[in-house]
DNA sequence: TTGTGTTTTACGACCTCC
DNA sequence: GGAGGTCGTAAAACACAA
């Protein structure tokens, strides 16, 4: 809901109260605040500074002058007109030279522990080199109407701006503005791609969420020794516990979250 | 290799709030 | 009316067994 993100956005003291924030984008390892039980989904993830947009270290709201804020017709990936050079609006913000995997460690915006321990974070960073869309075709077809089914329409996020995005997500499920348009400009991201991205996150989390809560509302099978009981915080539970309450409710119950 | 199931981006429809 | 929410869905990308 619009009113969420307005009412955070509004006070950002209270979308961030914790003065631990931002663990996600600026915090060194040592400083990274570790994973809450609920979301112990996450807690392989290990925070990598390599963003230093954070407001909270001394950069006044305005100082990123111009957010990289694109209108939709800037960046529809599959968009008639597309410059040929622009297969990927998205990934083309993305800096290569800050997130070059050919770079030596320790160059750059990302510390060696980054390239180190990225295929440790993102199984599929093995298989899947994270700059594909660097040697995707670009469609030559120019022509209008092109729609979804004809041409490729989907990007896919490198490991490290889905790090990013899934640290941001684990702080909380729900990004402000002022928030969206940063991870946008430092991840290279439109904000609607941000925003999108934060949707279908949270999505997946009710997903999730709601197929834990039928295996234990299921009757133990014969197989299960023991189901955590009801409201036990276990390793599943915990997350259910919470992020239930977070996001597969109405946004009123989110808000409750961020109340001080 | 190939078939199949799952995950990931992206959109449209519809709703609520300001 | 605009922005952002959920929900459902399309299709590419991916994982993996056969």
């Amino acid at each position: 809901m619009m009113y969420v993100g307005y009412l955070l956005d509004k006070d950002a003291t209270n979308m961030y109260p914790n003065p631990v924030r931002h663990p996600s984008l600026n915090l060194s390892p040592q400083n990274y605040v570790p994973v809450p039980p609920q979301y112990s989904e996450f807690a392989s993830y290990h925070h990598v500074p390599g963003i230093n947009s954070d407001p909270h270290h001394g950069q006044p709201a305005g100082a990123w002058g111009s957010p990289y804020t694109p209108t939709k017709e800037d960046w529809h990936s599959y968009g008639a007109g597309a410059p040929s050079s622009v297969a990927n609006p998205g990934q083309l913000g993305y800096s290569p030279p800050d997130f070059n995997p050919i770079q030596p460690p320790g160059s750059g915006l990302l510390p060696p522990p980054m390239s180190s321990s990225l295929p440790q974070l993102s199984p599929n960073a093995q298989r899947r080199t994270p700059y594909e869309w660097m040697r995707r075709p670009v469609p030559t077809n120019s022509g209008n109407g092109k729609t979804r089914t004809k041409d490729k329409y989907r990007v896919v996020y490198t490991d490290h701006q889905r790090l990013e995005l899934e640290k941001e997500f684990h702080y909380s499920h729900y990004i402000t503005i002022r928030r969206k348009a940063e991870l946008a400009a430092t991840l290279g991201l439109t904000e609607r791609q941000v925003k999108i991205w934060f949707q279908n996150r949270r999505a997946k989390e009710r997903k999730v969420n709601k197929k834990k809560m039928q295996q234990q509302t299921q009757p133990a099978s014969t197989t299960t020794p023991t189901p955590p009981a009801v409201g036990t915080p276990g390793p599943i539970g915990g997350i259910c516990s919470s992020t239930t309450n977070l996001v597969s409710s109405s946004p009123m119950t989110i808000k409750e979250e961020f109340m001080p």
